[in-house]
This record gives C-alpha cells, structure tokens and sequence, in this order.
DNA sequence: CTGAGATCCTGGGGGC
DNA sequence: TGCCCCCAGGATCTCA
C-alpha cells in the first residue's frame, strides 16, 4: 500500500529523526523479513554502532545510509509501518519486526502485520537485490524513455505500471489515477499507445504523484507517517475506491475490474480503448 | 524474453 | 448475532 508518495513521507520523517545519529541498540528483529547478504540473525551486530548519514529512497524503498558506506534497504510491503518515537516507549505495539534504539534516545519501529516488508542489509560498494527502473520525479525519466520501454510490449498498460523495473515506485492506487488523468482505458495493451497518450501518461503520472507528496501521502487503510500521522491525499482521489460514484469528469459510474490480477479502478466512459479496436 | 498466474500473510469484510 | 471464508496488496517465483 505505500507507494512512492507514502514512502517519500515516511522517509521525511525518519530522516529528520536519525540523521547524523548513531544506532545504539537493534532490541529485536524478525529473521525472517531480512533478506541479502547479511542474515536475519546478524543483523542485530551489523547495525551496531552505525552512524547515520541520511536516509534515501528509491521507488518504493527506504535507503538507510551509514556513514561506514554500509546502507540497509527498508521497504514496507501493503501493511508495513515505520515509526518513530521517544523513549520511554511504554506501548509494546503487535507485528513489531524490528526496533532501533539510536544514541539519543529515539526509537525507530517497523510493524508490519502481513508480513510482505523486507529487510535487506547492503555493504558498501554492493547493490541492493532489486533491479528497479528510473524514478519517475528524476528528470531521467522523460516521454521518450517511457515510450521506450512501452511500445515493445503487448501486456495491458495497468500491468506494466505496477512493474518496478518499468518506472520505480508507482503501485495500484497512483497507476490507476494517472491512468484516469491521461484518459487511458487501463486494459490498453501497451503497444497500442499512441506518443500523445504515452506523453499524457508520463505528464499524469508525475502530477499524481507530486500531489500524493504534496497532501503527505494517501491513508486508506494502514498508511501512517513517521510520527504516526495519516495523510491528506485520499480526498483528491479521483477513481481508486470510488466504484459507483460519479466519474469528476463525465458523472458515468466508476468501476472496477480485476486486471494482471489486481483491482483497477477508472470511468468506462472517458477511458476509452480507442484504436485498440481497430484492425 | 514476455506474459500470466501462483505465492506469501493476516485483518477485516461479506455472506449465510 | 455469530462464524466461516475469502480476499487485498507488492514483489518474486514458476511455467508455458
């Protein structure tokens, strides 16, 4: 559930928290979350005594940055939480993966009750395991290198949205509103975009997710920043959860279909399929 | 390589 | 009312 606009707030918040601030004790970890190089069980000593830098994020993911060139790659899954508070931390929460207590006293907390965040201690010099494509806010990512990587592919647009490797970040909620703002039926095989539609596309995607940064992300069910606090974006939602309101656009019914196995959410009426049709 | 589908996990919602 | 079932979601794996 947290995508990049989530995750950028989220990280706001840890960063300011632990920067330049060493790490003093890792008081429980779930091995089973940690994956990479390092194991579950040794991550505890890993981290120990690490000096933050800052913290970076990469799609999806959190980039906790030591100053030993040492970085450990966080990312949240659909129900992860990270949290930061003050000691004394009188609440034991449940689903509680892995607590950080830093040198001054503030403790970093991941819950995560579905257990689908993942934990991966990367040494310096080495990469994180997951391959992602441009970040969509980077100004390497332009129409044309979107068009790049679409027009080869004949899988429906919404599919290859939601793949990291494609452009990094964007999960269901923030591809659905793009797809809604460039007027893009989400079944639209790929290669039947036309340069207009993918430059569209492209535009809609940084709008949505500039506004979710804006508005501190968007809480539908579990998002929380890194005090605790929901975001603001949901109301400016225009399709996700919205099935049987009235399209902002048209008034025609929102629905929602199950496409590449996941909910997509958008007005069949000015979402039209256009020249899909044509042959 | 590409695309489709299964898999993990559990709180909460729907249906009976 | 209560209980069981099933499903959402992201990344990754498998299979054709």
């Amino acid at each position: 559930m947290p995508e990049l606009p989530e995750v950028e707030t989220i990280r706001q918040g840890f960063d300011e928290a632990v920067r330049e601030r060493r790490i003093e004790k890792v008081l429980w970890s779930d091995s089973r979350m940690v994956q990479g190089a390092v194991p579950g069980t040794a991550l505890g000593d890993w981290l120990t005594g690490q000096e933050t830098t800052s913290v970076g994020r990469r799609g999806k993911f959190l980039l906790w940055q030591f100053v030993s060139g040492d970085f450990l790659v966080l990312h949240l899954g659909m129900s992860g939480r990270l949290r930061v508070q003050c000691l004394p931390e009188a609440v034991w929460e449940p689903h509680t993966h892995l607590v950080v207590r830093m040198d001054d006293g503030h403790e970093v907390r991941l819950r995560d009750p579905r257990r689908f965040g993942r934990v991966e201690a990367v040494p310096a010099g080495c990469r994180m395991s997951t391959e992602l494509g441009p970040e969509p806010l980077a100004p390497k990512f332009t129409q044309r290198s979107l068009a790049g990587v679409l027009t080869t592919r004949r899988a429906p647009i919404k599919a290859l949205l939601l793949d990291q490797r494609i452009v990094a970040g964007v999960g269901n909620i923030y591809a659905d509103e793009a797809l809604f703002r460039s007027r893009i039926h989400p079944e639209t095989p790929a290669n039947h975009l036309t340069v207009g539609q993918i430059a569209g596309l492209h535009r809609a995607l940084r709008h949505v997710l500039r506004q979710g940064i804006r508005h501190g992300g968007t809480t539908f069910q579990f998002f929380q920043d890194a005090g605790g606090r929901e975001g603001g974006n949901a109301p400016h939602l225009a399709v996700y959860g919205r099935i049987g309101e009235p399209c902002p656009r048209c008034r025609h019914a929102i629905t929602m279909k199950t496409i590449g196995g996941r909910s997509s959410h958008f007005c069949p009426r000015c979402q039209s399929m256009k020249d899909a049709g044509d042959l």
